[in-house]
DNA sequence: CAGTTTTATGGCATAAAATGCCAATTGTTT
DNA sequence: AAACAATTGGCATTTTATGCCATAAAACTG
């Protein structure tokens, strides 16, 4: 799909504030709202706009503590790899998991509200088949999260 | 700020989808919507929900390579922090940065559209003042990613 | 435990927004 | 320049948000 600067503008926009209205977007980006909502539709069903949410404050939610684990899986075989995945699917306190390059094999972000709760979470990550060399890399602080991704502005 | 269940299933929803009108919302948490937006503005007030963003789709946008770059200061006072942590804030395709415990010393989240663009990149980051040791995990592969937050239902 | 106070809820009326439709404008092509 | 295609803006209708008030539920007090 090409995208114009109405668009470009629509999308951070909507970065930055998910729940403008459309009148409020549409005036905005510059647009009257017909042309405006009509646009927004489109970059939801073409799936350049794949949701919204709440970002939600961790520590009102009793999960200040945030702590990066990598580690690396014994085989590397398909079976290895999509039974930790799944395994790593379902547990709700890890926020994400990437396949990596370098030493790691994957890198987890795992979101808690202590040390106590990482332990045991921990141990859960420890018990996973094939899971070897964890190491864990503890937030002490956020500088710079949940950016807006950057828009290279075109027309 | 005390919340009970309501709340909390009030933020799973707008977890899931922070576009959601108000009438659907009360209708999927079994309250009148009155009360609903009481409750959601309150949250919202309270700093509980930090705020709405739409979730794009990165390689739609050029934006289609995750690294994460590791590195340290070769100066640990104040001084050499801020200025690291100020160029950081500055950097656009830096979308996550934190002070991390380990080896390193910051952990920066970055997007590029390819491994070109991250050649410029990487040497901006070399270029920024006391940074040592940069070290580079090329994301292969998101097996789970921006997911909500597990929020521990209680009442 | 009854009475009182506080807090939250539900419904209603009004204001605001979303949505679909159509004519008009813009810009493209030949 | 004419014809065609795509996009826009305005309007009417439906849906939603919002503020207010009476009622119900919960908490507190003596």
């Amino acid at each position: 799909m090409k995208l114009d600067g109405l668009d470009y503008r629509i999308l951070d926009q909507l970065q930055a504030n998910g729940r403008l209205t459309n009148v409020e977007l549409s005036d905005k980006v510059n647009l009257s709202p017909s042309p405006c909502l009509r646009r927004v539709k489109q970059l939801e069903e073409e799936g350049v706009i794949l949701g919204y949410r709440a970002s939600l404050n961790r520590v009102a939610l009793d999960l200040g503590m945030t702590v990066f684990v990598d580690l690396r899986l014994g085989h590397h075989g398909d079976q290895a790899s999509s039974q930790f995945e799944a395994s790593v699917l379902a547990m709700p306190n890890v926020i994400s998991c990437y396949l990596v390059s370098g030493t790691a094999d994957y890198r987890l972000e795992v979101v808690v509200k202590d040390l106590q709760h990482y332990e045991l979470l921990l141990r859960q990550i420890q018990m996973l088949p094939f899971v070897k060399d964890i190491h864990s890399n503890f937030v002490i602080r956020a500088v710079k999260g949940e950016s807006p991704l950057p828009l290279n502005t075109p027309t």
